[in-house]
RNA sequence: GGGCGCAUAACUCAGCGGUAGAGUGCCACCUUCACACGGUGGAAGUCGUAGGUUCGAAUCCUACUGCGCCCA
């Protein structure tokens, strides 16, 4: 059963090679249902659920996919081994506008526009589309290891997810909340749809103030105004001037002429619109091409009038600007003024330009009938929900950026001239009238069409976390999984998305649609810029993953352009990368997921430096190699049930200890969405505690002649491996499970990923004073490592040690691990290390190190008789006799405070004594091995 | 204009009131029978600047400088 995946597969290799270990891994995870959630109503185990932000079709993984999949994996996968019952939710989502584009362009390339195919072909070609190239991403997130229950995928336009987005429309229009009006909307004249406020990045830019002059109908004089945008003046249907402005005072009431249409212009007085230190204080008002216009139009009762067709160019109100583009009609209506004498002058003006998220072009105000959906109350309810606690936000310094947006929001304009979507359910009748339903009605005759817009793709998407579980039916599913526990994505979409699905959950399923949100930065690249094709610096998750030859990385970061050209590019975004050669390595998945495990959710912005993933190989390299040594150590027989006698050593004790400590931390840090603390806290338990100590301690003495009478230590050695395995699991799923299916142990589970993920006190119990000890021998063991160090002493050489100590509980200590203190600090088989007290003679040619320790100063004495040269040893005593001196100067300034002898907590200020003592005695015993050291030739 | 965030070793990042940490890189020695994707040891930071609070500040507060993001 459970060996199936590894039967048959060769010893372990030297090196960890990813590729087909992670291939054979997910296939078995796959087909042996790992992934998979159960709705079965008498399952009674605890539930969690994460729904998994649906990637574009259009999309191919990039490093913000990546690092989403791996935060939820991990999280997943942690709660997988809890013991819950899992569901986390894959889709794919199908972005209206960017597919649509993608097909269209297809089609430009044949010579053809979707207007030559129709509605309905296109729509079929899309599919087309779809099924051949489109979702691939949700392959490469396999890749990665992300443990969702792939089978239950939906996408947002599948059928049932059609069912749901009409049934919600129709009960939104039902209640009022959904409504049809003209007013004005952000206008794409090159995609040729609406957009919501949310689709309008506003870019700052140079541009100029123009000013020109209306004159005085029926009277000499004139009103100059300021624009940025002289074209809109042939929709201009009012001057505003401030009431106060005594500057304009004349004016007030008077009608101006309008230079090129039929029209008089009437001068008002807003003090709302008009700040009279801008510009000329008087301000052309265009109600049908400006937001403010708009609202001061409403104000007055003035006439909107539209200028635009809907491509952009100017439409028959302008006269003898008709037909013309925007952009040329500007300078058509400037040159015309000037030919008219009515031109006053232009500056330099910072402003502000929308333009479209989509397309790039300039976003026009624009009067136009779209539905909306009214936002207060609902996002009411929204803000209610995190403000109880009912759905918590993390980190929590997002919540205010969430009230801010949902305090201020606007409705939502979510129909789109587009033919990629949900179309809308609303039937138009020749007479004006509407009907709403969720399929069309029998009754209507041939005259009734279908609304032709569609609605915006998140409508649909903030269905989700209810939609792909079964709503508008109640099943199971969806009895089980909603809510959902947590929603992990970028913030970057806090508004798109998970605002409106916390709209619509409590809306629709009268609870908030998760407990927690948890929310991650944005990958840049290593200089801090956002990673884009303009600046040729995106990295392809799977080339990190897979290994890729630099110019396979050009051909997808700058396609078309010079790859020498490219390359220099890449390599000043990522000068971590300048030093590789050829490319990237393969790092695997599990080496590129632990990288993205390892930065915080405050980090707002991550820059992902490739030799940091590189750093992390070799971690999932350590792991490889301590289990291969670990095998060869425990031997053919031993197994987890070979009984044993013997009581665990005080190493054991020690390891044990500290694998309960990583336990104590990585668990609820995990839980906490501190995945990185888990990391670094395993990582360094398994690389320092584990392999640098624990196994160096214990390998002499499983391979000693009495490894029979080791049973306890290789009780410990599995146990710590194995726990450790499932330690690292979320993280590594892939190099973990190969170990762990190999490891001596009877396997409760097929898989590793059913866990249980370890906790302290269940699977190892902290001793805090044999942490101590350990210290001490570590410290002591380091002390003599470094003189052989820092006197070039050829690895292979063994030198005579003595160890000097007034206490006698230290000596004793050292006594009993002196075994491991030889091993480690190498020392002379002939020989064995000597413990005594101090004071004894010191021998010609002997090196001191000097310990501070509560108990007594530990002396470190390592004859160097024939390695030793004079001036290095007076070197390396300097040095540490400056470190105390360094040291020795702040605690004493620190005590020498009055003020701390009388304020601090009493601990700290015993604390502070000890280690003065501690640091005096050890800068005595350091001068005195200064003074052997002068003896030596 | 409003709001949020960041500035710690050469680089990428932790730490967020009690004598500065990691990975990579760098230097020295070492291919020792798990791993050179390795071992041992080492060098390297006035924790952006200026004030303040505190016995004590990288850590809290204020201002400033630089960078970034969001909203209008």
């Amino acid at each position: 059963m459970s060996d199936a995946a590894t039967d048959g597969t060769p010893d372990l290799t030297k090196g960890y090679e990813p590729r087909e270990v992670e291939a054979r891994w997910f296939k078995f995870w796959s087909e042996s249902g790992v992934f998979h959630a159960s709705d079965d109503p008498a399952d009674t185990r605890p539930v969690y659920c994460v729904p998994m932000p649906p990637p574009n079709v259009t999309g191919s993984l990039h490093m913000g996919h990546a690092l989403m999949t791996t935060l939820e994996d991990v999280l997943v996968r942690k709660k997988r081994m809890d013991g819950f019952n899992v569901l986390y939710q894959p889709g794919i989502d199908h972005a209206g506008i960017a597919t649509q584009t993608v097909v269209e362009r297809q089609l430009q390339r044949e010579g053809k526009t979707r207007f030559d195919l129709g509605r309905e072909e296109f729509e079929k070609r899309i599919w087309k589309w779809k099924a051949e190239s489109g979702g691939r991403i949700a392959e490469q997130q396999r890749v990665l290891g992300a443990s969702a229950d792939w089978p239950r995928s939906k996408f947002t336009m599948d059928p049932d997810q059609n069912v749901a987005v009409r049934e919600a429309f129709v009960r939104l229009y039902e209640e009022g909340l959904i409504y049809r009006a003209t007013r004005l909307i952000n206008w794409d004249p090159v995609l040729q749809t609406s957009l919501s406020d949310l689709e309008v990045d506003h870019e700052e830019n140079n541009g100029e103030l123009f000013e020109f002059a209306y004159k005085v109908d029926g009277e000499d004089g004139e009103l100059v105004v300021a624009t940025t945008r002289p074209e809109t003046m042939l929709g201009d249907t009012a001057v505003a001037v401030h009431p106060e402005d005594a500057r304009y005072t004349h004016l007030h009431g008077k009608m101006l002429v309008h230079p090129f249409v039929d029209r008089k212009v009437p001068v008002i007085t807003d003090a709302i619109l008009v700040d009279m230190k801008f510009g000329t204080g008087a301000v052309k008002v265009t109600p049908a091409h400006d937001f403010n216009d708009f609202a001061t139009g409403k104000r007055h009762g003035l006439e909107e009038i539209n200028l635009l067709n809907l491509d952009g160019t100017m439409n028959d109100a302008c006269g003898q600007f008709a037909g013309l583009p925007r952009e040329r009609a500007r300078t058509a209506v400037k040159k015309a003024l000037d030919e008219k004498g009515l031109v006053r002058g232009a500056k330099q003006h910072r402003l502000t330009i929308p333009k479209s998220q989509r397309s790039g072009t300039t976003v026009e105000p624009m009067l136009s009938t779209q539905w909306f959906t009214k936002m207060d109350g609902m996002a009411k309810a929204a803000l209610e929900a995190v403000r109880s606690g009912e759905t918590k936000i993390i980190p929590e310094e997002w919540q205010k950026t969430y009230d801010h947006f949902l305090e201020n929001i606007q409705d939502w304009c979510i129909s789109r001239q587009l033919w990629w979507g949900h179309q809308i359910p609303a039937w138009h009748g020749p007479d004006g009238k509407i009907v709403v339903a969720r399929e069309r009605p029998a009754d209507l005759g041939p005259e009734w069409v279908q609304d032709p817009d569609v609605l915006d793709t998140w409508f649909s998407s903030a269905l989700w976390p209810f939609a792909t579980i079964g709503w508008p039916e109640n099943t199971d599913l969806l009895k089980k999984f909603y809510p959902a526990s947590d929603l992990e994505t970028g913030y970057d979409i806090l508004f798109f998305w998970v605002a409106r699905m916390m709209m619509f959950g409590i809306h629709f399923m009268g609870k908030a649609p998760f407990s927690r949100v948890l929310l991650h930065g944005l990958i840049v690249d290593e200089t801090g810029d956002k990673m884009s094709k303009v600046k040729g610096n995106v990295i392809d998750p799977l080339d990190l993953v897979y290994g890729a030859t630099f110019a396979e990385v050009m051909e997808k970061t700058l396609p078309g352009a010079p790859p020498a050209e490219a390359l220099a590019k890449f390599k000043k975004a990522y000068p971590s990368a300048a030093t590789m050669e050829s490319g990237f390595p393969a790092y695997g998945a599990d080496a590129l997921r632990f990288t993205l495990s390892t930065f915080p959710p405050s980090n707002k912005r991550i820059a992902l430096a490739p030799k940091r993933i590189e750093g992390y190989r070799h971690f999932v390299n350590k792991v490889w190699n301590a289990t291969r040594l670990s095998l060869e150590l425990l031997g053919e027989g031993f197994t987890g049930d070979t009984a044993v006698s013997g009581e665990p050593s005080f190493f054991d004790t020690w390891i044990l200890s500290r694998l309960a400590k990583a336990a104590e931390i990585a668990h609820p840090a995990i839980d906490a969405f501190r995945i990185d603390e888990a990391s670094n806290e395993i990582y360094s338990f398994f690389w320092d505690d584990f392999c640098a100590w624990y196994l160096e301690i214990v390998k002499p003495v499983l391979r000693g002649a009495k490894a029979d009478e080791a049973l306890a230590t290789k009780r410990t050695l599995l146990t710590v491996l194995e726990t450790s395995l499932r330690l690292l699991h979320p993280m590594m799923p892939y190099v973990t499970e190969e170990l762990w299916q190999r490891l001596p142990i009877t396997r409760k589970n097929k898989s590793i990923a059913f866990g249980p993920y370890p906790r302290a006190g269940v699977d190892a119990k902290t001793d805090k004073k044999v942490d101590a000890q350990m210290a001490a021998l570590k410290a002591s063991i380091s002390a003599a490592r470094t003189i052989r160090s820092e006197h070039e002493v050829h690895p292979a050489n063994e030198v005579k040690l003595t160890i000097r100590t007034d206490s006698e509980e230290l000596r004793t200590f050292f006594g009993e691990k002196i075994d491991a203190v030889r091993v480690l600090v190498k020392t002379d088989k002939s020989a064995p290390p000597v413990v005594e007290a101090t004071g004894g003679p010191r021998p010609k040619g002997t090196m001191v190190s000097i310990v501070p320790h509560e108990l007594g100063t530990i002396e470190i004495l390592v004859d160097l008789s024939g390695h030793v040269t004079k001036a290095k040893e007076l070197e390396r005593i300097a040095r540490a006799q400056k470190a105390i001196e360094k040291d020795l100067a702040a605690i004493e300034k620190k005590l020498g405070s009055k003020a701390f002898a009388e304020r601090a907590p009493k601990e700290v200020v015993e604390e502070s004594h000890a280690q003065k003592k501690a640091l005096l005695e050890a800068k005595e015993r350091l001068e005195g091995a200064r003074k052997l050291a002068e003896e030596l030739d």
